[in-house]
DNA sequence: TGAAATCTTGACAAAAAAACTTAGGTATGA
DNA sequence: TCATACCTAAGTTTTTTTGTCAAGATTTCA
């Protein structure tokens, strides 16, 4: 139960968008300069982003990258899903022989269901605009 | 962010074991076969199991595991953490340039680390005597 | 228009981690 | 003493993650 390289460069990235947001936008190397992160990696990740509708681009010359939306409206959850997907669902086996009718229960079931439910509710409720707040000055 | 088929297996080995407390210990293979994980992989994970003090083995025929403990004293996360190890820190890009002075402050670790923090309260609550009385008849 | 700067796409390679296997060893009870 | 079942360490395979490469399309500024 670790954190990927994949979300964390994500959430980076976003910061650095949410840091200048009303301002122009902010080219991909810019960003992979100033968050230490491959360039093509880091395209990779935007393009996700993108269709998300979390970020935007402006193409050609003097182009780059700014939010789609306010800060205050982007969340850390939004930026996870978006990158890596939903907790992997946990089946049980099936345990017919025994005649259990609760073929979906399970105690591992049981525990990542409310693992995901504590994540989402703790993460939903981080907004990009509380980070640059919080981080000000940095 | 998804979960290991160790900790998934380590959660029903437990569980297996909690449903069996008070009586006769039980084989390894037995554990194996009831919820379908590879002997030899699980026996690496219940050395860990054992070193933490949730389980303990009787060696010799006629010999298995046991719980250390009672099934009301085990957590979901003492499994878990025994399992996997706690999540990865978030170390940030040093900023001296820009006259940062929060060297240990970035978006990804605040976010993470209230992830870790969600996560641990709702897992430290979860003891496998609820887990076997959840699912009993199963 | 044309060149510069950027995004877009897909395939691929390297590296790391996870999952599983093999091959022995050791303790115990019948 | 022999069958049973735990114990340990090392190696192998598979999968996932991370990162790279190359060709090309799009847009803007001069």
């Amino acid at each position: 139960m670790r954190v990927s390289t994949r979300a964390r460069y994500g959430v980076n990235a976003v910061y650095e968008l949410a840091k200048n947001y009303g301002d122009d936008t902010i080219a991909i190397k810019t960003i992979s300069e100033r968050q230490d992160i491959p360039v093509q990696y880091l395209e990779q990740l935007i393009v996700k982003l993108r269709k998300a509708g979390i970020v935007e681009s402006v193409r050609g010359a003097k182009g780059g990258y700014r939010l789609a939306k306010a800060p205050k409206d982007i969340s850390a959850w939004d930026v996870i899903l978006c990158l890596e997907g939903d907790f992997a669902p946990v089946h049980c086996k099936q345990q017919d022989a025994n005649g259990c009718s609760k073929i979906n229960a399970c105690a591992g079931k049981i525990i990542w269901e409310r693992v995901n439910t504590s994540i989402k509710n703790e993460v939903e409720n981080i907004m990009f605009s509380d980070l640059v707040n919080q981080l000000k000055g940095c």
